[in-house]
DNA sequence: GCCAGGATCGTCT
DNA sequence: GACGATCCTGGCG
């Protein structure tokens, strides 16, 4: 029996909607927190979407760097977005974590986020976020470094089937199906629409 | 269960 | 000065 194994870089040099796909049933761990992650979002430097459409920028310089490194950016003034940098260094992309099963840390994660079950923990972009304490001082962090591990997935998250659709919460190309999330469909974020079911991870 | 609205602030125009 | 890759609450059935 082998123990999952960390994530190399190799995993991340590649098209950011196949690594946003295989991300699907690995696992996160942010210190002692984490859990398997079943649902993302791709966003790739030509789609309207992304932050680098627009070009380079303070903010958005990490996504221009090289592959397996985290981005982290607020939201709504409110909330902070963990995305994982993928494809070729000067190529910018990323894909962004939207919900994890908890599995570690929960009593943590719980104490971060108030009186929560299982269920509302990590189910969205910016519970995660605040569950596992990422903040913006870990823009820029290698995700193969602490605090952060990325774990190949256990043996049974393994080939798991995933389900893709439009993604969440944008303005622009909302029609593109680069939302992806696990087709067994616990602590996702919206468990509502996958439209198409794709080759498994 | 569903939906409307408010919170709150960094970033870019 | 406007606008979010969001979340939570409260109102209404």
């Amino acid at each position: 029996l082998s123990r999952p194994r960390a994530l190399g870089e190799g995993f991340f040099a590649r098209s950011v909607h196949e690594v946003a796909h295989d991300l699907i049933g690995c696992t996160l761990l942010f210190g002692g927190c984490g859990g398997v992650i079943v649902e993302t979002e791709s966003y790739d430097r030509d789609d309207p979407a992304c932050h680098a459409f627009g070009g380079r920028t303070p903010r958005n310089e990490v996504l221009f760097g090289p592959p397996g490194l985290a981005y982290v950016y607020i939201s709504y003034g409110i909330h902070r977005m963990l995305n994982m940098v993928a494809e070729s260094d000067g190529h910018a992309a990323a894909a962004l974590i939207r919900a994890i099963e908890p599995t570690a840390g929960v009593a943590e994660m719980r104490r971060r986020r108030g009186d929560h079950g299982l269920g509302g923990l990590c189910s969205g972009p910016g519970k995660l976020a605040q569950a596992l304490g990422v903040g913006l001082e870990h823009n820029g962090a290698s995700l193969s470094r602490a605090p952060f591990r990325v774990l190949e997935p256990a043996a049974d998250w393994r080939d798991t089937a995933v389900v893709a659709g439009p993604r969440i919460g944008i303005t622009r190309a909302t029609e593109l199906p680069w939302r992806f999330s696990a087709a067994r469909n616990r602590f996702v974020s919206r468990p509502r629409p996958p439209t198409a079911a794709v080759a498994a991870a």
